[in-house]
RNA sequence: GGCGCUAUAGCCAAGUGGUAAGGCCAAGGUCUGCAAAACCUUUAUCCCCCGGUUCAAAUCCGGGUGGCGCCUCCA
């Protein structure tokens, strides 16, 4: 097993911390607005290494977190009027309901700042004790950068270096300008918690430190979360938990590709996010996968229009073919130990999704030859199709019900017009007047649809 | 300005030393009254440019150029 590490900037041989068991943690969602498309990546890319690695023998503990105070939320509460935590408690609410839409595993622990107040004041303390930290007049607490010799060593900057990019905020007191906030103190009317320093909040970095430490101790064996989480985030994760216990914090830190829309950045900042919930309304949750799939995870994802289209087509031309295999040879016995094999060794390697799914293709043109020399084994091929790929949670459902969910999610209001057209024409194909059939679908086609004949009937659909 | 990622056919994209996966599009074929769908077949002498290492490089090294991102909230 091969995973890149950010860390060495190198593929490593994954080996964990403790022989058989896997700690993995990600960073979750900071719940001021909807999940978009991002969120859902993400948390899929996570889900899909811990499956992997329980496939593989480990036994894995994956913990991921839910922000639920920071800046954002305070203001959302204050234009909203609901209370942040209400507000926050409801945002998660509705993510996780649109994430089991998605259809993407729950982790081992869910972590939240605001369940880890005592934890998260303890762990500053103690790197105030320890002189990593300062409290400011202000109420503030800020981790000290120079404290920490390895400073930057994740994003592979130096502290001179960030003094240039760095700016400062009105109202901070920091001795140097990259220090950052562990603690921040509560203006009037803010959500806040007591603390040896005044009301206050948690900054967003010290929480994930504290919370690794609550769930898994000094040491895990991955770290992982989007790109742009390098720096500051991570980079502050590594000198808040280091500082304090001394020892390599992650061993292997992974981190996703973003998403772009048409070759621009999805943020909050620029408003162009794509929302998992819009998207589900359109395509199956397998199709919205696939496409993101395709690409390997350290990439980013430039989604372009027709991505979702394309890939539910691939999908659908799948389940088509395993809805032909399973009515005429049933469900299969045996599997086929060769796709298994051929899917871990693929894996095995960084996680490579893509190449996993491009063998689909050499797959299915296997299995369609044995359908066609009413070769049984086929059934075995699908039923271990379905087994393996399951774990990129496709091929999940019975064919039926992801058609009726396509068909659903797509309703195709035909014309009176067009249908009178169209029976029409099916009515001079079977007297074989075809100067008038083709004439009545020319006119049909000129509307907008298109009528495809088979066995016994004909279909309309919309061009 | 600093740091990082990236550059593979019209498009998307895999591939870290052994001679270019896969998908879309396109073309041809089977089928069809004709189509569509489905199925089969074909499609990069070459991997941004220059130089180097090597028996051998898209893959390693050096130098360029372009794109994107981070340095401020962000998966």
């Amino acid at each position: 097993m091969r995973i890149y590490n950010t860390l060495t900037r190198a593929k490593e041989e994954f080996i964990p911390l403790e022989e058989g068991k896997v700690k993995m943690y990600a960073c979750g969602i900071t719940v001021s607005g909807e999940a978009h498309i991002g969120h859902g990546y993400q948390a899929l890319i996570y889900d899909i290494m811990r499956k992997f690695l329980e496939k593989q023998g480990y036994k894995v503990t994956y913990a991921r977190n839910y922000t639920d105070v920071d800046d954002k939320i305070i203001n959302k509460s204050r234009e909203t009027g609901i209370p942040a935590d209400k507000y926050a408690a409801d945002m998660i609410k509705k993510i996780d309901g649109i994430m089991a839409e998605f259809d993407v595993g729950e982790p081992t622990l869910w972590l939240k700042a605001t369940e880890n107040i005592e934890n998260i004041i303890d762990f500053i303390q103690k790197l105030i004790d320890s002189g990593h930290a300062y409290p400011a007049d202000n109420g503030d607490v800020y981790f000290d950068v120079t404290s920490f010799k390895r400073y930057g060593c994740l994003s592979n900057r130096s502290v001179e270096d960030m003094l240039d990019g760095v700016r400062v905020e009105n109202g901070e007191e920091k001795r140097t300008p990259a220090d950052f906030a562990l603690w921040k103190s509560a203006k009037a009317g803010e959500i806040s918690w007591n603390s040896p320093w005044g009301k206050g909040r948690p900054g967003w970095h010290i929480e994930c430190s504290a919370m690794n430490r609550k769930a898994f101790g000094e040491q895990i064996d991955i770290h992982g979360g989007g790109r742009d989480l390098i720096f500051p985030h991570h980079e502050n994760e590594i000198a808040q938990t280091e500082s304090l216990t001394g020892k390599r914090f992650a061993k292997f830190w992974t981190h996703n590709g973003l998403i772009k829309v048409n070759g621009q950045k999805m943020s909050k900042s620029l408003g162009n996010s794509l929302l998992l919930e819009d998207l589900l309304k359109k395509y199956s949750n397998e199709a919205v996968k696939f496409a993101l799939l395709q690409t390997n995870y350290r990439n980013d994802i430039n989604l372009t229009d027709g991505v979702f289209g394309e890939a539910e087509k691939h999908i659908s031309e799948f389940y088509a073919v395993m809805e032909k295999v399973e009515n005429k040879f049933g469900k299969g016995v045996s599997g086929n130990a060769e796709i298994d094999k051929r899917f871990d060794g693929v894996m095995s390697d960084d996680f490579n999704t893509a190449l996993a799914l491009s063998d689909l293709f050499g797959i299915f043109k296997e299995i369609n030859k044995k359908l066609s020399a009413n070769d049984r084994t086929a059934a075995d091929d699908v039923r271990q199709v379905r087994e393996t790929y399951s774990l990129l949670g496709l091929f999940k459902k019975q064919t039926k019900d992801y058609f009726d969910e396509v068909r659903a999610k797509n309703p195709e209001e035909i014309p009176d017009e067009v249908k009178a057209l169209a029976e029409k024409r099916w009515q001079a194909k079977q007297a074989k007047n075809w100067s008038e059939a083709d004439a009545l679908r020319a006119k049909i086609s000129a509307l907008g649809y298109a009528v495809k004949d088979g066995k016994d009937g004909y279909t309309i659909v919309k061009e």
